[in-house]
DNA sequence: CGTCTGAAAACTGTCAACAAAAAACAGTCA
DNA sequence: TGACTGTTTTTTGTTGACAGTTTTCAGACG
């Protein structure tokens, strides 16, 4: 019911300080300007945010909560480092999970899904056909699909993992050099084909193939990175 | 070195004191001292633990990232009503990942494994033999040995969030009123068979049956108890 | 030259007090 | 009687300061 407006990009004070604060700390974790690896000190971050050391303390806590730092009790907090295999292990609970959400919604048959889901379908295809939206427009397009999924597969705690488990995966894709995915025709064809397959089983109510699909789907998207990731060399921080 | 000589049933002393806390008041919302629905002040929790409010106020974030309560920014903590419904997701949840947990394990195919969790399965065995344990005992079993899966899958985000599931599942199945399953020695037969199938699964390197079985395992314990919770009239609290 | 030891600096954990917001309450008016 | 409004009280959000640990760094020693 009352829904706040998001935003443009502004800093919406309507959120809690520690929020804003922890809102500000992501973006410059998954711009790289803070390094993995590197320590995030309370005391530097309350004076380049001009407030206390609790609000900031109570942020890093919710940058943790998001995957985006580590904290060790008593040696302060790390922008995490990016393991690949948890990356790749990451992305496998992703895709479990996001089956299970496609067989609910599949289950559920909300017309609503549907006539959200079809134009997206068709954007994806659209995309594929032109190559004018940029690899990252074709995720987000692609993202917003599985949250729609998500939503309509009616249960809340699968849908909460499912947002902070893509915020961790988006915090990767948006960092530097990493290659991201739909840079090929073909692979955006396959793309929206798997998403039109996936929607047409919903449609029909076929739960077991839509968790199939939707689950190889992901699959395919973690595969994809690894073997791109593979390509290019490791970038390794030495433990300090 | 200086350790202080634990109270009867006090904390330990190497944990941060937050976790103390939270671990007393987890405690508390587990026996139905602190019922659903009620709020958690900060002053009155930090009188009782006689300290500030500061570490109260983390242990309530604590609290919250286990399910426990739930935060609303300027109005406080509460302790979480229980959903069947969410309850029944969580099952189902728990259910998939655990499902993947056992694909892992099985594709691993570590030997130390089997070795633990061979001796294990013949304890439940021997429960529905003799039905001697308490039905909270068969379960801390099974709960062992969905710890142990969990581990061997080398997942380490899958290990984390099955084990943050779980306190929350327990915390449900140890509150009051609630029918613990495996009370019937019927029931406890088909979760020994169960798990002697999924272990054999493994053993044989059968990725995609340890998977289902594994799943259904649990999606047998959700179904089971939530058709225990249908037999007993809704406790609902009303909204305050 | 490398290693160990000890002091100094920096950082986190905790506390008590203040400010702002929300909740509870009483009084007033229709 | 019932709803509204203004005030009082309670509760959360924030701040600055202090204590205990950890980290860092400089100097002595093998």
């Amino acid at each position: 019911m009352d829904q706040q407006p998001p935003a443009a990009t502004g800093p919406i004070c309507a959120l809690t300080l520690p929020q804003q604060i922890a809102d500000h700390l992501g973006h410059r974790i998954m711009t790289g300007e803070l390094v993995p690896g590197s320590r995030l000190k309370e005391k530097e971050s309350a004076e380049l945010y001009e407030v206390s050391r609790g609000p900031v303390r109570e942020a890093f806590r919710l940058l943790e909560r998001r995957g985006f730092v580590e904290i060790v009790p008593r040696h302060g907090a790390r922008v995490r480092v990016f393991d690949p295999a948890d990356l790749a292990n990451i992305f496998s609970v992703r895709a479990v999970l996001f089956g299970l959400a496609a067989r609910q919604a599949a289950e559920r048959g909300d017309p609503g899904l549907f006539d959200q889901l079809a134009p997206q379908v068709a954007r994806l295809r659209q995309s594929a056909e032109t190559m004018k939206p940029s690899p990252r427009e074709h995720a987000t397009i692609a993202g917003e699909n599985q949250h729609l999924i998500a939503r309509f597969s009616a249960n809340r705690p699968l849908l909460k993992m499912l947002e902070e488990l893509s915020s961790r995966a988006l915090w990767r894709m948006a960092w530097r050099d990493t290659p991201l995915d739909f840079t090929t025709r073909a692979r955006r064809q396959q793309s929206a084909r798997r998403w039109g397959e996936l929607l047409k089983a919903m449609k029909a109510g076929d739960a077991d193939e839509a968790e199939r699909l939707a689950r190889s789907l992901l699959e395919a998207s973690r595969d994809h990175m690894m073997a791109a990731m593979a390509g290019q060399r490791a970038v390794s921080v030495a433990a300090e």
